[in-house]
DNA sequence: CCATGTATACCGTCCAGTGAATATACTCAA
DNA sequence: TTGAGTATATTCACTGGACGGTATACATGG
């Protein structure tokens, strides 16, 4: 056989892929994925060194598709920047109708993984927050709203929160409400922008906090179950 | 011996408490939760009927101090109602410096378990995130604000989202900005009931002069690590 | 002596990861 | 052109252990 490495290896993550966003990182085996992906574990071994691995490149196929999905969201949108803000939690509510929806797999997975604060998929949900974090203040910034990294932190959490509210409840009217919210707070931080002498200088003490935490998790070898 | 019912009860509860909230759901083992609390994994079946009801215990059981907690901090902020709003987060960012914390306990198992959609623990996260967001509600409205409801919907993203963003790069600070969202909003409103017609923009009439603009899941018996 | 509660030992299953062998494509010397 | 050798890719069968849950027996207070 030997079909190209590529065509395995993709097979593999698109199994795994549809497996860990349904059921979860620990609901879901290794043979379970390769078997969905039509072959055995050993072969599956022979692309990923270990499950976590494996779950590393899951969430890594996934990044760039996903922030390009939010862009067009916003590009699509007709009208101004709040508009097009809001446009994104509508667009989000309409797939979160879907009954296969279940949340943010980046969210899903850090929170599940959350006893291993320096796991790969960890580090590569964070990178992922971070870049659609810095779109939007770029974008921001590109408006003409001085304070785009608060403006950017504060859509961020609203639609973080959103994921969370709604996988709870299943309920993505959460979403309209999210939307709304944001669109409040694009539209005072315009406001701002535009008569930008009576604002206090409070504003982004610390641009960047990187967050301490000793990140102990024991590399490539070993159980991934229990720490 | 046969220590009161309630003792070991509570010691078992105690023990998943710690174990659930620190490793997940999948993470932790019934026999580490016995060990934990210090007796066998029989006599921990004994007074729970299986791991799902130990997990919605775990969950019951951090209900009502949690929501206590939020009141507290809400009522021991001094000043208008936006700061008490905002005094919910910067307390919530000092807990989250806690080398220990791991985010909110509801939302990571209705993470983990966002296959079982009629999970036992899912139904109960869900009930204490409504009772937290009607609490919202009602407080907002006594103050006088006609959109409480929206408002406590609002707050409540913001939260739920500061939990899944700090958790995710482990650095708090973000729960500050969510506060200051959560404090423009809460201004936003009031600004609202207190001209409730027509007074579009300008009306700096917000106390700190901020201008404004424009499922299915099979029962106890059975395993419960896969669908 | 019965109900409550606790312990020992066990069952069947699943799971991450591996050893050894096999099949296929590609390389290069005769 | 061919045939041996090698790197790539895949499979079967297995290990050692953990896990959820249970059968059975033992203790202790009423």
């Amino acid at each position: 056989m030997a079909r190209p490495v590529t065509d395995t290896r993709e097979r593999i993550i698109a199994a795994a892929s549809k497996l860990f966003y349904s059921d979860g990182i620990r609901g879901v085996s290794v043979d379970a994925v390769a078997a969905r992906a039509g072959l055995t574990k050993r072969t599956l071994y022979y692309h990923f060194r270990s499950k976590d691995d494996l779950v590393a490149a899951y969430l890594a196929a996934r990044d760039q598709p996903n922030l390009a999905l939010f862009q067009r969201w916003f590009a699509e949108t007709e009208g101004g920047l709040p508009d097009k803000v809001e446009g994104i939690f509508r667009n989000l509510a309409r797939s979160a109708r879907h009954p296969k929806w279940k949340g943010c797999g980046f969210l899903r997975t850090s929170a599940e993984l959350a006893n291993m604060p320096g796991h790969p998929a960890i580090k590569i949900g964070a990178a992922h927050k971070k870049k659609f974090e810095n779109w939007l203040r770029v974008t921001f910034e590109a408006a003409g709203i001085g304070e785009g990294s608060r403006l950017a932190r504060q859509i961020l959490l609203l639609l973080d929160g959103s994921f969370a509210v709604v996988l709870l409840h299943r309920d993505p009217s959460y979403m309209e409400t999210a939307g709304e919210a944001a669109r409040s707070l694009t539209e005072l931080a315009l406001a701002d922008a535009v008569s930008p002498l009576e604002t206090p200088p409070s504003a982004t003490a610390a641009p960047d906090g990187r967050g301490r935490g000793p990140a102990r998790w024991r590399s490539p070898r070993g159980r991934s179950r229990r720490g």
